[in-house]
DNA sequence: ATGAAAGCGCTAACAA
DNA sequence: TTGTTAGCGCTTTCAT
């Protein structure tokens, strides 16, 4: 039996709680009906007389009853549980999905469980299967490669599943993204035309970036450029490690050119390292970055960027899962958000 | 019955699976062993005899079988869930909190539910009662103002509670934190110190912020400066707000002087618009922040801020929380993580 | 519209 | 060390 002494509301008496023992049946009882009754009060109530409604919604109201939903979800097989696995909670980009898919999903009655797998394929097998052992209704999953095993482990859950952040004709079941090849394609068209002839990059090591820039890289070279001067930082992006990328490429001699960054913030801390060494922006160094995040269009000089609509990946997922949950007929299962270039001072 | 067709990894057939329907029976008939002694092998292994144990272990690979935690914690009692509620999950200054947190309660094997509330009491009693429905084994919640209601599901559901950021003689349970009054004081001193002359704030509507803010004007009013304008902006701080907050202080005919910012964001958004007008920092417009963000020391001028050590709340949550739950003592229930102003170029 | 009864998958005494 | 027996608190047919 665990209890445990809170202070009272006054800071001063410590008297013992029985822990949560308001049940559906003490409910039942003080309402003179069944539990069952009670049950369907809370989950259906138009199935319920008005008048035994009220009397339930009292006794539930003058009891503080809070419903148990560990014991609910085992009963009906529905946890009203939506798991989801990002990257990195500190990473607000992934946030910013995140928050989009948890208010659509919460209008509906369920609850994310958010995870963060690091960007290694390992620890996201070991967070699905712990996730999973929670009996999550549906799941969200940021990329598209996952282990064997994860993809097994997906498969005998037997839950909707959608994948983010990326597109494959392929998908689990739903995913919901962009194409980082065509980013990396346009990214390069757009600097070439504003007639930039060196080019280079500072990109966090995530595999989704990784395929950026190659994109990127190859339609560079289909332009006659062949030398891409690259400088990677360690996967969590900062201001730091991207005025530690371009001092890395200044370093490498690049001289006047444009540097495509894998996110926002990196791309800031590139202005930030130019304007410290009384480099001109965008006349000695150019930049853009990925993303658009809130900042981007007011930091000084302001960045141009690749925008990702990234409450549209939340929102687009949490209603395909929705439709896959209430057994509706889903249009699409591969949903492309797409891309824009936001065109501001910085390239 | 719920079931989902899920494309298999070959992405080819589509094949009706049965959902999860691999429970501890089947593998405790598999291992030629009764359930319980699963259940052991699983929770307590040290109990069980090493060939059982090996027996078991194989035929969970073998079945891939998924512990069901909602039967388990319905069981037990024990859900090892722990909810976090923060006001914002997009403020990386809270998500930071939540990392070191979430990271110290999964080696003891709990898992964090996390909510988001806002910076309303309202929309924190809604949260905690969903919440508690979850039967989290103890709960992280951020301030420490709760509505009436509030405390008293909290002290019904009979589990340890944290309260974190801020400080109080006569927290629910726990708390840990720091004093806001003490950061306003001593802001104060700090600028005074310096040798500025007028003084401003731009601040977040938030409540914290509003107590270090008043405490600021306090302390100035002490030494004699009576006249310190104020830009307030909406509480999800961002560059932008920041450089409206300088704006308006500015059409407040606000001098050359200092201005003390409720978070690091609002501060770099006060530096660029400075910036962006042609005011030198810190000569014609002086900043300090507050949060010590990882930003702080990188952008241009490096900024002048107060540091929290934000893991620290985090883990030390945990650790009290984690203390509770094993039933051991817990040294003190207040626990302060104080805080520093960091002086670099900016103030 | 409501009630009775069975059971979801697991853990926790207690026995053996 | 292992097995047996009861539930945990709910939802869900199936009756009524």
């Amino acid at each position: 039996m665990r209890t445990h002494e809170l202070n009272s509301t006054t800071g001063g008496s410590r008297s013992r709680q029985k822990s949560q023992s308001v049940t559906l049946d003490v409910v039942a009882r003080l309402a003179g009906v069944a539990p069952a009754t009670v049950s369907r009060a809370i989950n259906q109530p138009e199935k319920v007389a008005k008048k035994t409604l009220d009397r339930v919604n009292q006794a539930i109201a003058s009891t503080g009853y809070v419903p148990n939903l560990l014991a609910g979800g085992l009963a009906s097989n529905r946890s009203h549980l939506v798991a989801a696995i990002v990257p990195s909670i500190i990473n607000l980009v992934y946030v910013e999905t995140i928050q989009a898919f948890s208010n659509k999903l919460r209008d509906s009655g369920y609850q994310v469980l958010l995870g963060e797998s690091g960007y290694g394929q390992e620890t996201e097998e070991t967070l699905v299967a712990t996730v999973l052992s929670r009996r999550p209704d549906a799941i969200f999953l940021t990329g598209i490669q996952h282990s064997l095993n994860c993809r097994r482990q997906l498969l005998a859950a037997g839950i909707p599943v959608v994948e983010t952040w990326d597109l494959t004709p392929s998908p689990l079941d739903l995913v919901v993204g962009f194409s980082h090849d065509r980013v990396g394609e346009t990214v390069a068209e757009f600097l070439f035309q504003r007639g930039f002839e060196r080019f280079g990059i500072v990109s966090a090591d995530d595999p989704r970036a990784m395929v950026r820039n190659k994109a990127y890289v190859n339609a560079l070279k289909g332009r006659g450029v062949n030398d891409v001067p690259v400088g990677i930082v360690e996967a969590v992006s900062s201001l730091q490690r991207g005025r530690q990328g371009l001092a890395n490429l200044l370093d490498q001699g690049f001289g006047p050119g444009a540097v495509f960054c894998s996110s926002d913030t990196l791309a800031q801390g590139v202005v930030t390292e130019a304007q410290s060494r009384g480099l001109r922006v965008p006349e000695d160094i150019a930049v853009i970055g990925f993303g658009d995040q809130n900042f981007a269009a007011h930091i000084f000089p302001a960045l141009t960027t690749v925008k990702i609509d990234r409450a549209a990946i939340g929102q687009k997922s949490a209603q395909a899962l929705l439709a896959r949950l209430n057994d509706e007929p889903v249009a699409e299962s591969v949903i492309d958000v797409g891309f824009d270039i936001v065109a501001r001072e910085t390239a």
